[in-house]
RNA sequence: GCCCCGAUAGUAUAGCGGCUAGUAUUGUGGAUUGUGGCUCCAUAGAGGCAGGUUCGAAUCUUGCUCGGGGCACCA
């Protein structure tokens, strides 16, 4: 084979084929993502996969502008293959809101593209839910997007102990660290969003020490960073760490060298002590939202911070009615998307220990369309992105075995009854899902190959039975046949097939 | 962008310096003209790409490509 050829058909990559087995997997979740949308009453909306340079530059961060695919078109026009919805969205929302009466409630599955190195639940292209309540800025909202992407996730086929929304206000965070009279806020979230990593170098520094070798240390502090924050404080299966050396005593010291570590980082950046240690409480609260409320409200603090944590506790009582509370948490060191979002922002996450990844990320961003000249509509939604949900419910074995679509195998004996076939065939379906073979092979051809392709059902048409305007059904698995009439067909298939 | 591991027919694998590349399964055609999944026969199909070492490379080596995993980054 030419040699240039070969390279070419090995695809490009992170770029992914789907051949029936595996579309059938995916389809599981898309299916989810759109029947329960339409259950929100979502309504369904589609953009261009290309898109200007010049739109995604607009909002989105320096990094999402070098991995984003790059093009020209014939006017020398600078394009990407969009690598999100959002930018999409607000252009279409700046464009014509006006026709649609608020708040807009819509989704759309696109495929978006990022060029950037594959690893465990991320690839090049990929296929990403959105869903967005826009033009109102009330906190139900956040809770039905929240209550919407739970019941995806559900329905895809996790349990309720299987994944977690945790949630934090940007709103709060920043006016908590304002309170504080802390000028480099930004710098602050940035060490409080990498808590873990604090934690993870330290042991991987410390295992140096005692003599691992580089790369070793580095997987089992990685190992040792995930089961922790994943299980605090509870003891179980941690890696073979212990039996090759004494670092089962980091169990307990795990909280102290995160202190530590986090609290110099903090003080490197400038704070003072005082603040550095309020900082630091603050991003250790978390939990059931009930008693983050109550753990919030025992802070001493000033009129705004009183008032995001008020907003959050509203967001709370329409939780509850949503019956999506026992799946969420509050956290305070979540910090997410650093300028993109202005209140609520929320991540979903594995549970399971499969995928270190969140499963589906959003927040409200009241002013986004603003910034695109569309006026003051503020706007909340999620990103669901398919690569995810799949890689944990995979791992779980949670997907049912592949099934071809035929219900029914309809087979012609012999050329002369074609014709016949055919129009069983065609009638038949109306309500089913019917492979016909006209291809005039051999009765013992046909219902091998039906077997192979594990049709549930197979019409045996030939002339004998056709004579007496009958046909002969048989049931593949079980061998069993039966005659019957061409006119009660579609009855006895109805019986058969629920 | 960086690091680790990998790559032999569609799939799963064997060989680890002597290849005419073996096996299983799948594909195609047939044995079997109204009853399959068994069996038998025939047939098709492979060392990712490029270079180096060597008398000789699937085997050793370098770079690239693709796949898996991680880092950084990010949704």
């Amino acid at each position: 084979m030419d040699s240039e050829l070969k390279e070419i058909l090995k695809g490009i990559k992170g770029n992914r084929d789907f051949y029936p087995e595996d579309y059938a997997e995916y389809k599981v979740i898309f299916d989810a993502m759109h029947n329960i949308s339409k259950q929100f009453g979502y309504e369904l909306y589609e953009g261009p996969i290309l898109e200007y340079a010049k739109l995604i530059e607009y909002k989105s961060g320096q990094n999402l502008a070098t991995e984003t695919y790059r093009l020209l078109d014939r006017e020398k026009r600078k394009l990407v293959l969009r690598p999100e919805m959002t930018p999409s969205l607000a252009r279409l929302i700046v464009n014509q809101h006006q026709r649609y009466p608020k708040p807009i409630r819509w989704y759309c599955l696109p495929r978006v593209f990022r060029d950037e190195t594959p690893q465990r639940g991320r690839v090049k292209e990929h296929f990403q839910l959105n869903a967005d309540i826009i033009g109102v800025n009330h906190p139900a909202a956040d809770a039905e997007i929240i209550a919407l992407t739970t019941s995806i996730i559900k329905t895809a086929g996790l349990k309720d102990e299987e994944f977690v929304c945790v949630i934090n206000s940007r709103e709060l965070l920043q006016s908590y660290l304002e309170f504080l009279d802390i000028k480099k806020k930004e710098e602050v979230i940035r060490i409080i969003d990498a808590k873990g990593k604090y934690v993870q170098n330290a042991i991987e520094a410390d295992l140096i020490k005692k003599g691992f070798k580089s790369s070793e240390s580095k997987v089992l502090a990685q190992q040792f960073r995930t089961i922790w924050q994943q299980d605090p404080r509870k003891e179980k299966n941690y890696p073979d760490i212990e039996s090759k050396s004494d670092l089962a005593q980091y169990l307990d010291k795990l909280m102290i060298i995160e202190e530590k570590e986090v609290k110099a980082a903090l003080e490197s950046i400038g704070l003072s002590p005082e603040q550095t240690s309020k900082v630091y409480d603050f991003t250790l609260i978390k939990g059931i939202p009930q008693d983050v409320i109550v753990a919030l409200k025992s802070l001493e603090v000033g009129d705004r911070v009183k008032l995001a944590i008020e907003n959050m506790e509203e967001l709370l009582t329409y939780l509850e009615s949503f019956d999506v509370i026992k799946n969420c948490e509050f956290d305070m060191s979540i910090a997410r998307g650093l300028d993109y979002y202005t209140g609520v922002v929320y991540e979903f996450l594995d549970r399971t220990g499969s995928v270190a990844r969140a499963i589906a990320g959003g927040g409200r961003y009241d002013q986004l369309v603003e910034s695109f000249g569309g006026g003051k509509i503020p706007a909340t939604g999620i990103g669901i992105g398919e690569t995810v949900l799949h890689s944990i419910l995979k791992k779980l074995n949670r997907f049912p075995s592949y099934k071809h679509p035929a219900e029914i195998y309809v087979a012609a004996i012999s050329e002369d009854v074609m014709p016949a076939a055919a129009k069983i065939a065609r009638d038949l379906r109306k309500d089913f899902s019917v492979v016909f073979n006209p291809f005039g092979w051999k009765l013992s051809r046909q219902l091998e190959d039906a077997g192979n392709r594990n049709i549930p059902n197979m019409i045996i048409i030939g002339k004998r039975d056709l004579d007496e305007d009958k046909v002969t059904l048989r049931d593949m698995k079980s061998g069993e046949q039966i005659t019957v009439l061409i006119s009660k067909l579609k009855e006895e298939l109805d019986a058969k097939i629920s």
